[in-house]
DNA sequence: GAGATTCATTTGTCTAAACAACATTTGTAT
DNA sequence: ATACAAATGTTGTTTAGACAAATGAATCTC
């Protein structure tokens, strides 16, 4: 469905400003079906983007800079969103011994866990939303997102 | 920057997971600077938003569940944003004499002129920022995002 | 026309986000 | 050494979001 009907806008829109709708429209979409994907597990999608993060760190300790550096969208609160799985035994914290300003954050075993069985649906999701659309066309899609972003 | 470096991602992604992230992180920047044009007006996108679907009626006044159809994100406290923005004597609000469990919701003279203050801004943000592409690439751009939502 | 049902919105509550202020440790220049 | 600035996190406060329950008005059924 185009963006006019799914809006309801009668008027014409400029190519730019469907762009711009069309992005903040079908990221929302995306988001909104990750957090069902994830809310049986009890976790919110930041929550998830910072598992996932611990774990691309291959058991090196990340520091919450680092964290707030790889966050898809980067919001203020990263201490809190760490308390939230520390809480929940997905992932543990200590001061770091070189230096005590920096803490350092590791994923857990039951994170790990909790990452593994979250997978397997989410990549299922992910393929079969961009499975609209050919291999060449998502490639040009991903180059033209970049290109916007620059 | 690709997506890889921006989020120091080291494995090499499915152009599934990329698309994904892309779309993600690409709608996120957006909003973060269209919430940055609009701060210095007191008012959030979500508010702007719910204020240029009044605009659109052109007059006719609008009920909440008009609203909350075609925003471009749907968050369930349309009564509470709708309050906001009375509160700041942008629009205004009456019980409908025909339905007395509808409301109508109308824009006020004074959040007309802030939309026209707002309108240029965000315009010349929408054409800069989709300006990186050309035409043709934005139109396919927006063919592929409508199909992706389908 | 009394009572159930549906509709449209509001309110309550709990959790998360934005932003600023604060605290602690480290680095640097004198 | 000492004082000052920078780096790194944490805490406090205010505002917004999610979701469910509640309210009040209209409609439907018998």
């Amino acid at each position: 469905m185009n963006l006019e009907e799914l809006l309801k806008i009668e008027s014409k829109l400029s190519a730019q400003k469907k762009l711009i709708l069309n992005l903040i429209v079908t990221a929302n979409r995306v988001n909104e079906e990750l957090a069902e994907i994830l809310k049986p597990f009890d976790i919110s999608s930041q929550q998830f983007n910072v598992l996932r993060i611990l774990r691309g760190q291959k058991g090196k300790p990340a520091n919450l800079s680092t964290i707030q550096e790889r966050m898809v969208n980067k919001m203020s609160n990263t201490t809190r969103l760490v308390d939230k799985l520390i809480d929940k035994k997905l992932c543990e914290r200590i001061v770091c011994p070189a230096n005590r300003r920096k803490v350092e954050i590791t994923i857990s075993e039951n994170g790990l866990k909790l990452l593994s069985e979250i997978d397997p649906l989410v990549e299922s999701f992910e393929n079969s939303y961009a499975g609209k659309l050919s291999e060449e066309e998502l490639n040009n899609l991903n180059i033209k997102l970049n290109e916007l972003r620059s």
